[in-house]
RNA sequence: CGGGGCGUAGCGCAGUCUGGUAGCGCAUCUGCUUUGGGAGCAGAGGGUCGGGGGUUCGAAUCCCUCCGCCCCGACCA
């Protein structure tokens, strides 16, 4: 039991001017956290005792598949410098320098440590398959922090690593993680989904994320309510519902047309008399392509243009995936002019050159697969204020590829079952991930086979965000007087609020039913402040803990209050029952 | 990195345009009263006005510069 008057709660009346998503705003003023600087926070008592839990149950869940190191957080240059990450990374590790100037960096992840281990410790097949992990606070320097504890640049996570003899090995130990996130989270009372998620340019062959809904979230998850088919914007793919706008019959030829001043789609759609869907947009790229040469990485820049309908967005996730390339930005002018001939807003396929092959140094021309099978569509002529109509693809012009590289939008129909799917923001609390050969094979990782034959261990890798929990749980969890979190993961299951302290029959009515809570194995806190009624009532509903414990006026017929946070709901309770009443609510 | 905003007491803010020696609410401390939804009265403490430089008789206020924080975008295995 813990007694409010003894603690360092710090409450606020007022979150802090720059909060801007519920849980930020909460969890300042209900004092589980305070800033120390941009994405970097301080967790208080009650902050820490969540936290606390939320780790609990993470080691219980993850203890039945793996074992738990703790590893470093200082890691010397050389085995990033190994995978490869020490540049791919770039400005989003934090680096620093010993005394001798040796390079050194904060970890961001803990695959290349990892790894290390396997390659110095693992010699056979007969020790995997292993999965370690571990609970560690990570580094990376974001860009843009925000969002209280959403992103920030220090979090906790729980990150696992799996190796296994072969592919047969991974799905196992990649099925076992699926699992146990869901006993995780199930636990922490989210209701989260899984989805399928996009794997890198570097490849990996499966990715998962879990993810909990919430318009604080910062991705977006397309979905069907029908199948379940679920995945990140990043990764989903639609079925396109039948263009039923009437096209211009017959088999014209590319008709050159003055449009003066019409760079906006909409102008030009207005123009010709279309929707956007018969309009080619042509967005256009240089796209930086990585190759290794031994030990160095090269790197050049390709032109891309990208043809998609005038109503879709280019998916640069999906585009870098199809490139195999590591960066992309929008071409300057001058580039425009090399490659298009033309001004921006008049770009088009038709006259363009396209080449044979990808990474060529020549002009790739990327077909979204929206506009195949189309036909008399309007394109930029790359001239400026000139457009032609009549453009077929196949006949008017050819591609490199042609690809899905766009977004998929609310409403197109379910990949699986045509449904239409809904879109929606989430915020990712889980990741599982398998790595393959990636840093076994840069890091030199081998085992003996059955055969004796040298092998590379395959891998996975699986995060999961500590504090994104606390935050998801919040956000999914609050109204305007605060938040309350599930008995799992709160600060303490129960709040005993002695509503005057003054009257010392209260107090001891109080003191005892704390003491009877926490013999039925609850965790209490005895609100035992020398503050009136209405103060304590505020604080209780602001802190995130699920139940309140009413010692008041009723007292004295033998009664307390047994309140829900959830449901604010109250059930006049014989003092006698009220630990029995508390101990059946599941955890 | 591009765009925008902010920085004055623990928190929320006014004062800056138009220079004259810093204020309000909440919080804190003391006393009295009050005691079921952030009490009342009386008194008190708390500030390098983000830092540095400059202009001026005089700078929170004007100028230069640096730093920090927030938001949008870019970015985010």
């Amino acid at each position: 039991m813990q007694r409010w008057s003894k603690l360092f709660i710090p409450t606020l009346r007022e979150a802090p001017a720059d909060a801007e998503v519920a849980s930020h705003k909460f969890l300042v003023r209900s004092g589980y956290i305070r800033q120390l600087g941009a994405g970097i926070y301080s967790y208080l008592f009650l902050g820490n005792r969540s936290i606390q839990k939320i780790t609990g149950i993470v080691r219980e869940e993850m203890d039945t598949i793996g074992q738990e190191f703790l590893l470093p957080t200082i890691h010397p240059a050389d085995i990033w410098q190994e995978s490869g990450r020490w540049t791919t990374m770039g400005q989003n590790m934090f680096r620093l320098k010993d005394r001798k100037g040796a390079d050194l960096c904060l970890g961001m992840t803990h695959e290349e440590v990892m790894t290390d281990l396997a390659r110095h410790e693992l010699r056979s097949y007969r020790q995997l398959p292993q999965i370690w992990y571990q609970i560690q606070t990570k580094f990376r320097d974001e860009p843009r922090p925000k969002g209280g504890l959403l992103r920030v640049r220090q979090f906790i996570m729980k990150d696992s690593y799996s190796f296994d003899i072969d592919a047969a090995g991974l799905d196992k130990s990649f099925d076992l993680h699926d699992a146990v996130y869901r006993k995780i989270f199930t636990r922490c009372g989210l209701q989260f989904v899984s989805v399928e998620a996009d794997s890198g340019a570097m490849g990996g062959t499966q990715s998962q994320e879990f993810m909990v809904y919430t318009d604080a979230g910062e991705d977006l998850i397309a979905s069907c309510a029908k199948c379940g088919y679920a995945a990140n914007l990043e990764k989903a793919v639609s079925q396109l519902a039948p263009v039923t706008e009437m096209e211009p019959t017959g088999d014209g030829t590319p008709e050159l047309v003055h449009t003066p001043g019409m760079a906006a789609i909409v102008d030009v759609t207005k123009f010709f008399g279309i929707e956007a869907s018969s309009d080619i947009k042509c967005v256009a790229y240089m796209a930086e392509v990585r190759t290794l040469e031994g030990k160095k990485s090269k790197s050049t820049w390709e032109p891309v243009a990208v043809f998609l309908r005038g109503d879709h967005f280019v998916n640069e996730t999906k585009l870098l995936g199809l490139l195999g390339a590591a960066e992309l930005r929008t071409m300057n002018g001058d580039e425009l002019e090399a490659w298009f001939h033309g001004p921006a807003g008049y770009l088009g396929p038709v006259g363009l050159d396209p080449a044979k092959a990808l990474h060529d140094g020549k002009l790739n021309v990327v077909l979204d697969r929206g506009l195949e099978n189309r036909k008399n569509l309007v394109g930029g002529a790359n001239k400026l204020d000139y457009h032609f109509r009549n453009v077929t693809p196949g006949r008017d012009f050819t591609w490199t590829v042609a690809a899905d590289v766009r977004n998929v939008v609310e409403g197109e129909g379910c990949p699986q079952c045509d449904e239409p799917l809904k879109v929606a923001k989430a915020v990712e609390v889980g990741h599982i991930f398998k790595l393959g050969y990636r840093y076994t094979e840069k890091m030199g990782a081998k085992v003996l086979d059955p055969n004796g034959k040298e092998v590379m261990p395959i891998m996975g890798s699986y995060g999961i965000g500590i504090e994104r929990i606390l935050t998801a749980a919040i956000e999914q969890n609050n109204d305007a007087n605060g938040f309350w979190l599930p008995r799992s993961i709160a600060p303490f299951d129960v709040v005993v609020t002695v509503t005057n302290m003054a009257d010392s029959s209260l107090r001891e009515t109080g003191e005892r039913i704390a003491a009877d809570l926490e013999a039925a194995g609850l965790d209490v806190l005895l609100d035992d402040r020398e503050e009136r009624a209405g103060v304590k009532f505020k604080d209780a509903d602001l802190i995130g803990v699920p139940f309140r414990v009413n010692v008041g006026k009723k007292a004295a017929e033998g009664k307390v209050e047994v309140v829900t946070r959830a449901t604010a709901s109250s059930i006049d309770t014989p003092i006698s029952e009220v630990a029995a009443l508390l101990k059946q609510v599941p955890r």
